[in-house]
RNA sequence: UCCAGCGUAGCUCAAUGGUAGAGCCCCCGGCUGUUAACCGGGUUGUUGUAGGUUCGAGCCCUACCGCUGGAGCCA
């Protein structure tokens, strides 16, 4: 075959030409002399229209004979036609399997969430799951165009460290040439340091968590962005989450409204976040929840049901700001006009999706650091370091972690968190 | 870890304690515009495992295993 090969996404600028597609059968429906071929490439699904009497009869037995998920090159002309489900159609005229695919285990037909997890590394080729990983790309990108608008710089933090970020309880051990390792849960005091030498940074990491949680909100292993910058009081970390939310929403909005079709997501919601976002304190969140019949006391923290009844009464995403010093990280940095309570907040997704977001501004001060550290009984000796940076040219700095999993989950409108991410790691499920 | 629900064909599900079935997949045949195509025919089972009750168990009982959802914890 020629080599006038193009991507399927692109297809509406050859029209009236003879081209080339690899991909694979994604479905067949057959008319007697006409084989309609749904053919898709990775960047998209186009309808080939194969006619007996135009292809010949070698041709059109191998359109016979094609399956599910067989890999294919077809060679056919670009046309217009309403007919077509996409609107474009390959008016085939050659056909060649690559491989031949048989009992391809995913039927147009119904199946469970069991069996499709089993099937994982084969149900992401399916539209929905499609929809939602390029979604989940579109994601990232538009987070990495944002920070780099704000000035900030990527800088990578380890994934096999020394000692627990937050917690011990929750942590993945390994074997680190006989030493023990923990498989990091945040990269946020790494890019911390990171940032006392560039000033705005931030980090994508995957994050684990071995918490025994069998919800449709977790994952064992989560993918975690991680902004950090100097200079950075509290105000302007929420200001630039705000900022970033916005940017997300709407680079997915404009790139992807074909994808979110495919999802039967409800756009509405999403067209109306814009700043700015309501910020409310913890203590008037403790008061929505007894208010909305979700008792909570104060000093506690929130539950499923509690951030439920706080989204839930704002349209747009929602910061809860000056949360008690006790249930928070020792690191915080406490609010000068109350001590009792930190300069750190969670912004809550609406509709149900939960904490996305969590971010504060950290202690700068070398005493207040070693007097918190004690208070919360975090060891010296592993977290020298970090101390560090209070001691050689400490600045006031803040920054904030998004669940980039529980953001794909809201933009998507998804069920289940395990949607999300390509492979999905969950209490006790490591396959595929 | 705790609570609840569910395990029947490759998949999705039926089946008063009394002969295990349907749709899809797959195979054969038909159809020149299909949209999860349709129409006709065909193949498919140690009913999760082990024990128990009963004349008789897919169905009732016990234990175990697995799955799903939720709680706590968290993003």
């Amino acid at each position: 075959m020629k080599l006038d090969f193009v991507h399927i996404s692109d297809i509406g600028q050859h029209l009236g030409r003879e081209v080339t597609v690899k991909g694979w059968l994604y479905n067949k429906r057959s008319s007697g002399k006409i084989h309609f071929l749904q053919i898709r490439d990775g960047t998209g699904v186009i309808q080939g229209v194969m006619v007996k009497n135009e292809v010949g009869e070698e041709i059109f037995a191998l359109g016979d004979r094609v399956t599910q998920e067989s890999s294919i090159i077809v060679r056919g002309l670009v046309k217009e036609d309403q007919r077509a489900p996409s609107g474009y159609e390959l008016g085939v005229t050659g056909l060649q399997i690559v491989q031949l695919t048989q009992d391809y285990p995913i039927t147009p037909k119904e199946h469970g969430p069991a069996f499709l997890m089993e099937h994982r590394h084969l149900w992401m080729r399916s539209s929905k799951q499609h929809a939602i990983l390029r979604i989940r790309d579109t994601i990232e990108q538009a987070i990495h165009a944002y920070l780099h608008k704000e000035g900030f710089i990527h800088t990578p933090a380890p994934i096999l460290t020394p000692t627990a970020c937050e917690g011990t309880t929750t942590l993945f051990q390994t074997d680190y040439f006989g030493e023990p390792a923990y498989l990091s849960q945040s990269g946020q005091m790494y890019i911390e340091a990171t940032a006392a030498a560039f000033g705005k940074v931030y980090t994508f990491t995957p994050a684990f968590r071995a918490e025994k949680s069998k919800t449709r909100r977790h994952l064992t292993e989560l993918w975690m962005m991680d902004a950090e910058a100097s200079y950075f009081e509290h105000a302007e970390n929420m200001q630039c989450q705000e900022g970033m939310i916005c940017a997300i929403v709407e680079r997915v909005l404009n790139e992807r409204q074909f994808e979110l079709k495919t999802l039967e997501r409800d756009t509405k919601p999403l067209e109306r976040i814009r700043a700015p976002f309501p910020v409310i304190s913890y203590k008037e969140a403790v008061e929505l929840c007894n208010k909305a019949g979700v008792p909570i006391r104060y000093g506690e923290d929130f539950g499923a049901p509690h951030d439920t009844a706080i989204a839930g009464s704002f349209e747009r995403p929602v910061f809860v700001d000056r949360f008690p010093a006790e249930i928070k990280s020792f690191y915080m940095q406490p609010d000068p006009k109350d001590p009792s309570v930190v300069l750190g907040s969670d912004l809550y997704a609406p509709e149900g999706y939960g904490e996305i977001i969590g971010g504060s501004q950290r202690i700068h001060d070398l005493d207040l650091l070693l007097k918190k550290m004690e208070q919360h009984k975090v060891p010296y000796e592993p977290y020298k370091w970090y101390v560090d940076l209070r001691r050689y040219g400490s600045v006031p700095h803040s920054g904030f972690g998004i669940g980039i999993e529980r953001t794909v989950s809201w933009m998507c409108g998804l069920q289940h968190i395990r949607e999300a991410i390509p492979f999905a790691r969950m209490l006790e499920k490591i396959y595929p």
